[in-house]
DNA sequence: TTAAATAAAGACAAAAAACTCTTTTATTAT
DNA sequence: ATAATAAAAGAGTTTTTTGTCTTTATTTAA
């Protein structure tokens, strides 16, 4: 007996956080990416990204175009969120705001046991990712400098 | 759609971690708290939790009396191991060591684009969890200055 | 030495998350 | 108009996590 926790985020988040950073990367003037390439660039199963990028396209968070030269892209105002908002729209918000222990009542005026110091690593992890924008991570990633392959 | 993930812990997690410090608080010299006070105490469902402390005290991490006055209570080793050791038993130690995003290659030399601010945070995680001991709460659960409901 | 109390074990059941397959709809180029 | 290309949608399946129920084994006290 053993679960396989990962760190923060769900399967499905770290999935997205990953295509929208590739999306950003390899889209732009005009040109899209498509899913199989997606699917590909990323390492991950493609009809389960696929569904993925249509939820986060409904929400505006993409931007996607059908039929032939079709595929995923990012406008202005896409380019411009940041990594919190992927998380909260895939997640919700309880990497930021939820109880360590998992109760929904924990508060300052009733604190679980590691109530303040997970407040100041919420805190932490908030900041970090609403600082950190979809775009900025193209010419690292361009130089591989960084990776979105497992 | 949309996934509901809890901050760090599965959701065992979290009650092994109440559970164990319950027991911390309530047992001591020689007498036991049993499961459906335990179960009550943290309000968790009384069959998981006895799975999980059966799974804890196998691993020494608790310790258990069957029978009359029987229970659950922690021996000297026991009260001295820390919360990261609970973690590590039932999560493994995917929050000290992961991927933010997944990605099993990541490392210094392959890093992801949040591997660095992640391995920030994750270190004070650790710092966090090995430092706090199963033992140091029971004043402050005693004067109900700290919680372990929801 | 028997009955009661308690944890341990085993076998399910339900819910959520992760993943797959097939069909439909929209777009473009010919 | 038509065929090709791509995303969208829908309807699954599988795996993992969470939770329940029943039976067994152990201990104690009378």
């Amino acid at each position: 007996m053993q679960n396989n926790q990962d760190l923060m985020f769900s399967k499905t988040c770290e999935y997205a956080i990953r295509a929208v950073l590739f999306i950003a990367q390899r889209s732009g003037n005009g040109s899209r990416v498509g899913i199989k390439e997606i699917a590909k660039g990323i390492d991950s199963p493609e009809h389960f990204i696929a569904k993925i990028l249509q939820d986060l396209s409904r929400k505006g968070l993409v931007q996607s175009q059908k039929g032939p030269n079709g595929g995923f892209y990012l406008d202005r105002a896409s380019l411009n969120y940041s990594l919190a908002d992927i998380v909260r729209t895939v997640d919700g918000d309880g990497v930021f705001s939820g109880c360590g222990l998992g109760l929904k009542q924990c508060s300052e005026t009733k604190p679980c046991p590691l109530h303040n110091e997970f407040k100041k690593i919420r805190e932490e992890i908030k900041g970090l990712l609403q600082s950190a924008k979809v775009g900025e991570f193209n010419k690292e990633l361009e130089k591989n400098l960084l990776f979105l392959r497992r």
